[in-house]
DNA sequence: TACGCGTGGCT
DNA sequence: TAGCCAAGCGT
């Protein structure tokens, strides 16, 4: 467990202690104390929570953490750190065997921008992953929310973390419905910065604390209400947890898509240690155009490197 | 802004 | 069972 037990720096002790017994009274609490005191009590083990991963474990975890479940990227972080322990060390590697090492992840550009995050931390930082938020958003694949997330938790820094679990949590607790609208708002995230606590290390423990609080009682389906910390002050629970009503959450298709394609593609050659002919790829897919437009894909998004003769690999060194 | 981008577990 | 969902990013 690695969860901070430090005191609460911006409810003192007394207000705290008064408004604890009344329980008609939690509106004059932040919203953070309740789901911090809630955090350091319930807070998961997870590698990159403990002091040794470092700001690089903590990158290497927001970039497999992106859309995948906890317990897909938990064997494959391991591995990853265990064989690029600093950032120089993967940004010597070939970006193929990053693609390679990043296994059924899925999403695979992932694993070649924090390659290239590698590369860049190694030659703009000296190989030390910024603290900046600025320039954390320069390196690729770090978007807002990962910039945040990485100042936040590797560095204790003040930001506003707002992934799918914080605005979630948000929706409820606060705006009274039961999801976040499908592409974050200007609306939400000046809510998220009302609620960042003034003192930094308590803003960078409420970022880690509301979104264990939507990965595990806040959660999408069969949310945990009984077991929730600011149960007594949610807004949408207060309104009788109300369905949502609007335009419908937007799905995925996969089955018969190009992504599809493109994932039988690769997974044939990661899992060939040498270049790989035309034909052991035309046999994944039945129809031909969509497939040379999932190969032409792969080839552009730098996934696969075309050599002569019709042959094919994972991206060697440039 | 809306879309494309993998994979697999869960209900 | 067929969607739904999972710590988003880049264009």
């Amino acid at each position: 467990m690695t969860a901070p037990t430090q005191p609460e720096p911006s409810a003192p002790r007394d207000t705290a202690a008064r408004t604890a017994l009344r329980t008609d009274a939690t509106d004059t609490l932040p919203l953070h104390t309740p789901v911090i005191a809630w955090f350091e009590a319930n807070a998961r083990d997870l590698p990159w929570r403990r002091p040794e991963a470092g700001a690089w474990g903590v990158m290497v975890s927001e970039f497999m953490l992106q859309q995948t479940p906890v317990n897909r990227v938990l064997p494959v972080y391991e591995q990853w750190l265990a064989r690029w322990p600093r950032p120089a060390d993967l940004a010597a590697e070939a970006p193929g065997e990053a693609v390679r090492a990043w296994g059924r992840l899925g999403y695979p550009r992932r694993a070649l921008r924090l390659h290239g995050a590698a590369v860049a931390v190694t030659e703009r930082h000296g190989g030390e992953v910024p603290s900046d938020h600025a320039e954390l958003l320069a390196l690729p694949g770090v978007g807002e929310y990962t910039a945040a997330a990485v100042a936040s938790f590797a560095f204790g820094r003040r930001h506003a973390v707002l992934d799918t679990n914080v605005r979630r949590v948000l929706a409820r607790a606060v705006t009274g419905v039961q999801y976040p609208p499908n592409a974050t708002t200007a609306a939400e995230r000046r809510l998220a910065v009302s609620l960042l606590p003034a003192e930094e290390g308590t803003a960078a423990r409420w970022a880690a604390a509301s979104m264990e609080l939507g990965a595990l009682i806040c959660t999408a389906r069969n949310e945990s209400c009984h077991r929730c910390p600011i149960a007594a002050r949610c807004a949408w629970l207060r309104a009788g947890k109300p369905e949502h009503d609007g335009p419908p959450r937007r799905g995925q298709t996969y089955a018969g898509t190009d992504r599809q394609v493109r994932g039988k593609l690769l997974a044939v050659l990661r899992a060939a240690e040498v270049p790989v002919p035309q034909a052991a790829l035309d046999a994944v897919w039945e129809e031909p155009v969509q497939r040379a437009r999932a190969l032409d894909g792969l080839v552009a998004d730098g996934l696969v490197e075309p050599l002569a003769d019709g042959m094919y690999r994972l991206p060697g060194r440039p």
